[in-house]
DNA sequence: CACCCCATGTAATGAGTTACATGATTTT
DNA sequence: AAAATCATGTAACTCATTACATGGGGTG
């Protein structure tokens, strides 16, 4: 064994800090972009499968609603309950302070793995787009950065390798699917507007 | 909307006809690659561990067990007590006809999302090999296939995409990290012994 | 004597999916 | 008259993760 040489292995752990699915944070991008701040539940709902949100992933209101009260009791976002007559009454949300910062460093950070790419790194470079041109650059030209030297480590192991039995060849096999796949995602990172 | 363009949607639903997890297909792959075809739970988990498929997927022995209870009743493998003194007993389990033939179709169907390459298609490869290397070759075969029209059609959808505001040019910019990733996987697999 | 190996599980927890409930009002 | 829109949820279910229970035997 080379080092901590144990590959990411698949199991989607959500990290000991009580981590946040991708759904609640595209949900405070979703209201920080919205033009009074404050928006309610079914028009984030409208808004979300209208956006490019909605091409990537998928919130049923079940959940949409669940969200929205979890982040309520976790101070990420207020709830005022807006009357109205004729319709049903609406809760009406925008964020904290906590909600901001919380919003602010998941889409400054780059995921880690390439597998991440597909889903959380979307989502993150759609909300910095919409909130903040600048924030979107720098998060590509990090996440460049990672999957450099991700790239970089992975080229490394697969010169290590010697594939003798077959599990060894397996070994390898992965190996490159990683290394190909990390390699697309760079290639894609750099065909952005942002990299420019 | 042109055809039935809405693009696939993160959101991992199991198929209707009560799909089994990959880690199910991987016990049962393991079963069969087992000298005598019969094993029991422990020997099972440490193969698991010290196989090449310990090297993508974890699979904990309050899982494996599990699965193996649920496969017993399914009646894809069956259990067999082995009396031991001075030990505990064994729960031996070897396939049954429905359980090969759950096995080798499953195997045998190459994945349809570019995202299951990384953990679907990796076990099938590792299963196919060590089963029987000519159902590697066509898998690897058909894989290549699939990929290929995947990558064809992605490629038609960016064409005809034009981005006007900033949603469509999201869409796009997720068809082009798709068309990427598909495109390597499928250099990927040109790269495997199976394609020589 | 403490600890690890053998061997199989259970229990608690949490996260996500699907389908449905409600009840008024507007559109077809 | 039927159906869709508005607006917010609840309930039942499946699936996976983690940690722990058990209890005898061998090893440092």
């Amino acid at each position: 064994m080379t080092g901590d040489g144990t590959l990411a292995i698949e199991s989607v752990q959500r990290r000991q800090t009580s981590e946040r699915s991708v759904a609640e944070y595209a949900l405070l991008g979703l209201i920080a972009k919205s033009e009074s701040g404050e928006i309610h539940g079914y028009d984030l709902s409208r808004s979300f499968a209208g956006s490019g949100l909605g091409r990537i992933l998928r919130l049923e209101p079940g959940m949409l609603y669940h969200y929205l009260k979890k982040m309520v009791r976790d101070d990420l976002i207020t709830s005022t309950v807006e009357r109205q007559t004729g319709r049903p009454d609406r809760q009406v949300h925008s964020l904290t302070r906590d909600g901001r910062d919380a919003l602010q460093s998941w889409i400054s950070a780059p995921v880690r793995a390439t597998r991440e790419v597909r889903l959380d790194f979307l989502v993150k470079l759609y909300l910095a787009r919409g909130l903040d041109p600048v924030r979107a650059a720098t998060l590509v030209a990090d996440q460049r950065a990672v999957m450099r030297s991700r790239a970089a480590r992975l080229s490394e192991q697969v010169d290590d390798a010697q594939g003798d039995d077959l599990d060894n060849a397996f070994g390898d096999t992965v190996l490159r699917l990683r290394l190909s796949q990390t390699r697309a995602a760079l290639d894609w990172l750099d065909t952005l507007p942002e990299s420019r």
